[in-house]
DNA sequence: GATGAATGAGCGTTCATTCAT
DNA sequence: CATGAATGAACGCTCATTCAT
């Protein structure tokens, strides 16, 4: 160790800075060019690390994707939480939900368009399967404050697949339309646009 | 089927059976397997021609996917206009177009499944943004009747963007849903979700 | 095809001279370098055509390794029934094949090599085991001949493996150290050393 | 084990117990998996050592390999000199050292299977010919035996290249079926086997 | 015009070897 | 000295596209 050594050049990366690095190139990669359009080289390259070391940290491309992914929907889990209150009544939470939705989307598009594109994907009905017939115990929050909306009869009596939809199509879909730049999200719109998911949602 | 085509069954096929047989294959696999899962070598084989010939018709795999979603959007397009009359109010309209829209992904899956592949790849986005633009003159019914929503101040005033996204982000999800076999819709619940997506949108 | 077409270019190939040629470069590849020293690649450029060519005629290397040892073995098998006569006594057919062996070494050392190292070698392991235990049912010239030797106790009463390592151990030991140039194998030669295999083999 | 030793069990190992580690790492797995099922790391591993550590006892893959042979020549050399009397008759000492092969083939597969391996590879080839061009002066048990035959005429005046062949190329193959499991070697059959070789060899 | 064999760039992945620690 | 993370050339294989027939 050089007490000069420059803290700002390419050189060494700790452990975790690499493989940080690695999922960030992909992220990046993916979530501009998709899946198809992010080789394992052009990642390593974006990196900056050879070719064979993403599979130090990774098995393959697959489980690079899935754990992206994974940490992805951990960290939108995190910060959806985020002064989340199960006390408060159904229509607050899920106001709160979508808020920390469409903010997470506007300040992370990258993320987003990843999450997206891992949707989209054979990955994503997989991953989608497994969840909503129970194959993981993860606990849900979606599903719980949608299974107490209809027990309070505050939400329309659909099934869940449909309160889903009702609830974060339109938001998955404005979101999109503003990472491309179709639209500007500030503020006043996210609440106005979750109002009206509301509106569609509310009994 | 003519009543003069020569009956040697699979032999010939005339210049536009033959575009027809490249198109439906390319739809079918990609459908099923997306983009990557349908080699031009396959398409080929599926629509019984050389793999040559689809060079023929189509100048490279880009000029083919997108003018088989030109094909798509078309006959998706004439099935919303069937029975469309632009006499009736804001909501009825609405409300045929949504219907027309499940009815289509339910009696047509391999569309449906196209469609979204589609428009979730690099290929829908430019094709969003040119239609958003105005790059395309193609008149465009929902842009005209939430315009008119607008005027008759009967839905939220809201940017479009929003409003398609409020319209048809919840019925593109459950379409997939119903798709993929995690919810089963039939017309009373066709009927439901859009009458709460019409929630949603109106004022 | 033109009058005046050159056949002595590398032009154009026919359908069977290009597998031909594909087997050809392997062959030569193999017997010189071993599995490892002859890649796709390199198998491609010697036998003049792309990489990709070779799958369209072998699904896989492994393939290609097989069906080239199947050609060859094939083409052996010619070799030794040429004027192989059941009617000769078990000495003079054993003579026959032991210097149709031989000979064919010689003539071929790439065949020869090649057959030496798909033996050892997995896949050789593998084949030995089916033919052994019968699982194909191909006649075997060698183990009627020994089973007659057996019966009329002109041979040693030993296990059918023992005898074909007695009779056959030394023809390929003599037959590499010939094509690697530790002795020249002239007819006498040939003539002394497989009586000298009937030596160790007979009773 | 040294009394001395640091208990420490797997902790430090002297100098030459590392170079031994790897060695029988690289011997078990060389002979059950070929030379390209046995990467450095995996051999690293089974040894109990870092990968570059390897390169610290050994330039490179090729001088391990060699390196490896050459103790294993010098163990198999070490067991047919056991007991091994020059005063003997030829014959005697001939089925002393064919009995001494079969019996270390069959206690010591794994140095049984490396050796073919490395015989029946570009290395073994080469050096094969060192051997017989007399490019090392290593004594030669086998070729002072056959040399003695010959000029007591109890062998066939052959050349020696031939007499080796059938000596060993018998033993080696029943060797390598016993291992295979395509026979069993008990004492009876190793006599016979032998006695039959001798046949072959015998004036 | 129609064909499909041929192509080769590009993919995901492995592994012998190096070198900072 | 020993390490093992990092490397990148090389592998087997795929597939959009071309072109001789």
């Amino acid at each position: 160790m050089n007490v000069h050594s420059d803290n700002g050049a390419k050189k060494s990366m700790a452990k975790l800075e690499k493989r940080d690095e690695i999922v960030r190139a992909a992220l990046e990669l993916i979530a501009e060019h998709g899946f198809h359009g992010a080789p394992m080289a052009m990642i390593a390259e974006k990196a900056g690390v050879g070719a064979g070391t993403i599979y130090r940290y990774f098995e393959n491309k697959d489980v690079l994707i899935n754990e992206l992914y994974r940490d992805l929907e951990e960290r939108l889990c995190a910060v959806l939480m985020e002064g989340y209150s199960p006390e408060q009544p159904v229509r607050e939470r899920f106001i709160h939900l979508g808020t920390a939705i469409l903010r997470y989307c506007i300040s992370s598009p990258l993320d987003f368009r990843f999450l997206e594109q891992f949707h989209n994907s054979p990955y994503g009905v997989v991953h989608r399967r497994d969840k909503l017939f129970g194959k993981t115990d993860q606990k849900d929050v979606y599903r719980e404050l949608f299974e107490e909306g209809l027990v309070q009869q505050v939400v329309k009596q659909l099934p869940m697949v449909v309160l889903f939809a009702l609830a974060f199509g339109p938001l998955i879909t404005v979101a999109r339309d503003h990472i491309l730049g179709f639209v500007v999200l500030d503020e006043a719109l996210i609440g106005q646009t979750i109002a009206a998911c509301w509106d569609g949602l509310k009994r």
